[in-house]
DNA sequence: TTGAAAGCGCTAACAC
DNA sequence: GTGTTAGCGCTTTCAA
């Protein structure tokens, strides 16, 4: 349809669709014909960040005509152009964990605030599905990707990751991570080691010896950082470490406590994850096992909701709305500032002592 | 640049821009002019739902060049020409409520396998943040919207809500509810009311007659169902009703209980959420008040995680992440077959008699 | 300081 | 069955 011929926006259309059809969106042409200027110098007007000189009068007009017209420039065809789409995107391992549904909640929060919209990819921790998504998210040209979980150790993951990482900065898109990964990405990640360190000393101030951790899977890097703070704190006391695995989940934690206890049970128990922590707490329960009576439970991370379960959970809190925030703010320095920086910033950790920990046990549990 | 001049794909960029740098993405006529056809052949041969009949020897060397090239199609350019980008967006009200996060992540699983991203807009519960959303959803021209929370009974919120809405469907993209709204649009909803009869009974049948109800916002559709099944309940057992409020979060939970328990305390709540209800345990427990011994408590949804809370709760499951799935097929029914039908599927919840729940206790409380 | 014109990569109406 | 052509709405040279 010739662009004359066009019915105006903000004019009833002849051919309404029935009664819930409306006037279309207004477009530029429509602001720059109502304001009798070339679409050239309505889109420099409107472009808060365009340095092309328009004279004040002619701006001030164009701006009230899009401000009466409603208009907002349409975010296919400026992508198109820019070749970037005003998306950012979030994945994270499983969005049911509140770990992570607090980060984003605080990532969707600074996005919106700068006009971006915030996609979620939730891999339901199987790396396949997560490298899937990625590819999606490269090919949908999206702004900029936020990698909230971890990433793996693994040949073939780290090599198709990367792929996807050149393509995406090929066409100006920025990464940012949230957990420790391999790849030299721009980092805004928790003192996982120092994290772990701290409860790993609090248990051994309290007295205990036999002190266990269940970490993730070997693969992960945050799994490694986490066990790194044990492991350390374990060797400076000069008592014996133990490390059981798991993979994050609830029935994942109550496993490793079930394999644990069947096998010379420890005093205490470091869970590398408070999702984890829940079932070991739930294995305790089953079994009829104290805590902290008979064995000290403390977890990492401190999700909302814990001041529900019983008991109160021991754990290291880590500001994860902060951190969906700071990787925003981050991803948006590269895209505005052309920052390029790949340093890693380490957001503090703190000890928060609550019921689940206490004195070791006089009597043997055998 | 002219199209002649343009690195071709494949041909590693003369100004390579580093190390990082790549091959450009290949485009619809990189694999034209590799398979000898013209751009729309391509299309066509590549489009996997066009009913323009293409050769089969065509259609094969095209797909074959297509492969090698690693061609995928630029999404904004396309979502440029048909008006709509390939982006499911589900808007809640707290992504950090276990409820709202297994209805994400039943949603994303079934648009990812339809290869379509899933944006999530959470409100935090502030209905201008949410109209803010739909604002930036609308202009984004996304495939279709799902409102995961219920709406709200307030004139300005329904009239620039709708106002939204006759825009996205201006445009042709799809509306489904997952809670009830007093607009008519496509909905995949609970039995609310059913549910809430149900639980109310569950009580009256163990003896219970002062049954106080915690439910949200007066001005919200879910609380009103949840309300009337309540009443309905009540009223036929002859016995008294009785409303306390809340804002569907644990803080209000604990808010409403207070009240309820300092002015003459029931000896059963059904509170109209499990969120809150774990609300209500928070502030028992701090009162050192026995749940069942004193006071019975059921919620409703049934989320994951209840399986560690003390006592276990009884309550109403919602299949939170079907009624996820179901929305976003009924949306991509709009979207393929042109479904417009407004019809309320109602998805059947049931009664989980847990611990939470028991006889009226003897002795009066004060 | 303004505007004309050339596309971004793709689809679809209309020939042939 | 295939190709030509005209845009989708916007940004951005380049020229005035």
């Amino acid at each position: 349809m010739p662009r004359q011929l066009r019915t105006p926006a903000g004019v009833k259309s002849a051919n309404g669709r029935g009664p819930g059809s409306t006037r279309r969106l207004p477009i530029l042409s429509d602001v720059a014909h109502e304001a009798a200027v070339s679409l050239t110098t309505a889109s420099r007007a409107l472009d808060p960040d365009s340095t092309h000189p328009v004279a004040d009068r002619t701006r001030a007009r164009i701006l009230a005509v899009a401000a009466r017209l409603a208009y907002r420039p349409n975010p296919m065809a400026r992508a198109l152009r820019t070749r970037r789409v005003p998306t950012i995107a979030i994945v994270v391992h499983d969005i049911s964990d509140p770990y992570f549904a607090e980060i984003v909640r605080g990532a969707t929060a600074a996005a919106s605030a700068r006009g971006f919209l915030t996609v979620v990819c939730s891999s339901d921790r199987d790396p396949m599905t997560e490298l899937q998504y990625v590819e999606m998210l490269c090919l949908s040209r999206v702004s900029g990707v936020i990698f909230a979980g971890g990433g793996l150790d693994e040949a073939q993951y780290r090599q198709r990751m990367s792929g996807y990482a050149r393509s995406i900065a090929h066409y100006g898109g920025a990464i940012v991570a949230l957990a420790p990964r391999s790849e030299h990405w721009p980092a805004e990640v928790p003192a996982n080691r120092t994290g772990a360190r701290l409860v790993t000393e609090h248990l051994l101030s309290l007295g205990h010896v036999r002190i266990a951790m269940i970490s993730g899977p070997s693969t992960l890097f945050t799994s490694r950082e986490r066990e790194l703070g044990y492991l350390g704190a374990m060797k400076a006391a000069g008592v014996e470490p133990r490390i059981e695995r798991a993979d994050f989940t609830i029935a994942g934690g109550a496993d490793a406590t079930a394999r644990l206890l069947s096998a010379g049970p420890p005093t205490a128990m470091f869970v590398a994850s408070d999702t984890m922590a829940l079932g070991a707490l739930a294995e305790m329960r089953r079994r009829g096992i104290g805590v902290p009576s008979y064995v000290s439970v403390a977890g990492f991370d401190d999700i909302p909701g814990l001041e529900f379960i019983d008991p109160r959970l021991t754990t290291v809190h880590v500001p994860m709305a902060e951190l969906g925030a700071a990787g925003v703010a981050r991803l948006l320095r590269h895209l505005d500032d052309g920052d390029l920086n790949t340093r890693t910033n380490h957001h503090p950790v703190q000890l928060v002592v609550r019921e689940s920990t206490g004195r070791p046990r006089e009597v043997s549990l055998y």
